[in-house]
DNA sequence: ATGGTTCCATACCATGGAGTATGGAGCTGA
DNA sequence: TCAGCTCCATACTCCATGGTATGGAACCAT
């Protein structure tokens, strides 16, 4: 039995896409660089700028592929199988820790990259609706479901951007910050007033 | 009348960290640049290593600087003459709005630099005794003050890292704000539940 | 087999920022 | 006046990274 005797490392343009993907995710926009990458994938630059003209075209690739990956995400949980509210709510939440490494390196991206900017303003359009809506459907009216939506959005992003102070409060519960954002007496929303 | 015919420059070691301050707060860590500093003051690299060793020493005395500077605000908060939790609250979101630039230069620098990050650490911590220190004086028992208190830090600092979505929602109002983390029914605390 | 195409290696240039070496201008005190 | 100290200009090195040029190996076609 011969070893896979592959004739040429031949890497396509996906795997590169792919591999800054993952670069991306653990050392940001500023990890994702050309000779790093090649080293990863065992071949050299002169693979890469065959199959992009130069760096921001990567850079514009891994936004599409993010923004792709995002609404996915976002539009599995609309159509999800629950239609609690609540629920809704609660499964954002739980999803937004699986993505926060990514979401913050789009995010710092996004402070000094009009593009990336683009890109999550668009990611978050789509996420806030899908949060007032659920927030409306809990009771909120109109115009204080958006508020309280990009509050909760706010609160999340500022979530892995604020180191933790103290070594208590290792890691605040979903549901507890929901009962902050619902008005804390759990079931009962705070629109019936008085 | 001659004009002031200044020997030399003459820059002082005060001079360069209060430019680098300066470049900190508009265009971030990356952003301060000796040449470009040097420029900024007139003089050239040569006068920066007379009084720096180097670059991180540099950066060593700006996060003193901001540090005393936030000890400082936050201590004009806590010394104010008010004694009202509720608008102690609203004073800070109010100064919030005047430091954000400075305080996302200086949480996007803590991002990857472990010095910065323990910086910003330490000034949480007290900005968060105070604020569940207000938290409780409007009547939240004691964990759960700290923990609306960590929520309003993060949605705060999420505010100027989120770009804001649509072309409504201009900015948000520190008092509507209050209202919902307050538990919204404005005077009265939800610990007096059901 | 041979010509053409695809894909990548090698070697190179350009740029920008950090850091160094050294000399000189200007002030200060004896 | 002259020595010596302070502060800065000039000119360089080093290094990382993006980008370019070009040749060659492997593969496919006729």
């Amino acid at each position: 039995m011969e070893a896979v005797k592959r004739s040429r490392p031949r890497v396509s343009r996906r795997d590169w896409v792919e591999a800054a993907y993952q670069e991306l995710v653990k050392a940001g926009e500023p990890g994702v660089g050309i000779n790093a990458l090649a080293a990863r994938l065992g071949v050299t630059k002169g693979s890469f700028y065959w199959h992009f003209r130069d760096r921001s075209e990567l850079l514009r690739a891994l936004l599409d592929r993010w923004a792709h990956e995002r609404t996915g995400e976002v539009l599995s949980l609309a159509l999800g199988t629950t239609s609690d509210p609540r629920e809704r709510l609660r499964r954002v939440l739980l999803l937004g820790r699986e993505v926060a490494p990514l979401d913050r390196a789009m995010r710092l991206w996004a402070q000094h990259d009009p593009e990336a900017a683009e890109a999550v303003r668009l990611a978050d359009r789509t996420l806030l609706d899908h949060l007032a809506g659920s927030l409306t459907g809990v009771g909120f009216p109109e115009p204080d479901a958006r508020i309280r939506a990009l509050l909760m959005l706010r609160a999340w992003v500022g979530g892995y951007l604020v180191p933790s102070p103290d070594e208590d409060t290792p890691q605040t519960d979903p549901d507890d910050l929901l009962d902050i954002f619902l008005g804390r007496p759990g079931e009962r929303p705070l629109s019936i007033f008085s």
